[in-house]
DNA sequence: TCGCATATTGACTGTTCGTCAATAGTGATA
DNA sequence: TATCACTATTGACGAACAGTCAATATGCGA
């Protein structure tokens, strides 16, 4: 056997690509660790010396594909609002049209209620209602690293149209739709908040 | 050892009360068959001849549920469009209230991408669309068995509009917020759907 | 009460997850 | 360039697991 040393970074990094070919196309209980040992030309004894376990190995790909995508749909402020949503939508429809397989497995899973695999999509969602509302608010855009809950009534209702987008998207690379129809949909519904967001500002008359 | 033999609905209705328990409860590959069969008073074979495998036990307690959530939440036609949807939503969020557990479940999966279980999901969203899209064109509420996506716009505005609901009502459980503002938000974002439907359907000036 | 169809069992097998002491690359040092 | 030490990597192992099947017992109809 002819063995390949690594930096650690390296092999985690390698790692993880493969988990995420390898999760987009197989569920997680018909993927054995041999085989994912196998396909990355590894041991398995390495496999569990970097990611601990099989469940380990499926959530640091998927926190992986997490941070890939709040990496690529950066808001990046322009002139109004509007325009800068608009952008960052495109963005997102990149991101999801060229990471379709693993994006549907982030987000629809399949199998069970796990804690740890729910709070990574509930990590990436309330990132982009703060991101978005930061926006709106203050035109600060970064929004915190750790992002929680935000139960307040604006919040709420960017975590509602988070939820549009979501399932809108998937409709888009399930079923084949014109990206064109999908994008004028998701920024349709994005209007009613803005107003809203707007209203609530204003002082009351 | 004394065994208990009952009919074959009987127990399959049995069975799949427990995993709708367990699988609230805990994640897919956390749970061993050994366990699910002890839990249920029963021997590990009886759980393969009724549902064939592990995975074949779990898709039938999600769709178990999907079926449960369809019955529930079906529309009664009152007066207008907007008062019969309202009452749906009630009714929506009844059942979300009382099956929390397994309504995150079904809805945010965990670990895998799985065609089977995301199909049942998706049969839930477009039974909703083909429900509330039949209320709104002809008054017709029943919707079809198996049913297919609309990939129209008013069909994909309507799936848009599901996806708030469901990470509302997620928000709800998940957050405690009050009950009270979730419903509105939830019916808020109904009011630009209703009102893009009725445009579509007036013939242009 | 008896007999039969079949719901149910539990011991079995092959497979899979996870462990760990042994091994061999690689970069640093002289 | 040869040697060393550090640690990334291995492969054989054990325990636990999903899934099978011939044997068994239970309730229903006659």
């Amino acid at each position: 056997m002819t063995r390949k040393r690594l930096a650690t970074d390296e092999r985690r990094a390698q790692l993880l690509q493969l988990g995420v070919e390898l999760f987009s196309r197989h569920p997680f209980d018909a993927l054995t660790t041999d085989l994912i040992a196998t396909e990355g030309g590894v041991s398995k004894g390495l496999l569990f010396h970097y990611f601990g376990s099989k469940r380990g190995f499926y959530i640091a790909t998927i926190e992986h594909v997490a941070d890939q995508l709040l990496i690529h749909v950066v808001l990046d402020p322009e002139r109004a609002p509007l325009a800068t949503v608009l952008d960052a939508v495109e963005r997102f429809l990149d991101f999801v049209g060229e990471h379709a397989a693993i994006y549907r497995a982030l987000l629809r899973g399949g199998l069970g209620a796990d804690p740890q695999s729910q709070a990574i999509v509930e990590r990436v969602r309330w990132t982009i209602v703060h991101r978005v509302g930061g926006l709106l608010s203050t035109g600060d855009v970064s929004g915190p690293v750790n992002a929680e809950p935000v139960t307040t009534q604006g919040g709420l209702r960017l975590y509602g149209w988070v939820g549009t987008v979501e399932a809108l998207s998937l409709a888009w690379i399930d079923l084949g739709v014109e990206r064109e129809l999908i994008r004028s949909l998701i920024l349709e519904s994005f209007a009613p908040v803005l107003a809203a967001w707007s209203r609530d500002r204003q002082p009351r008359p």
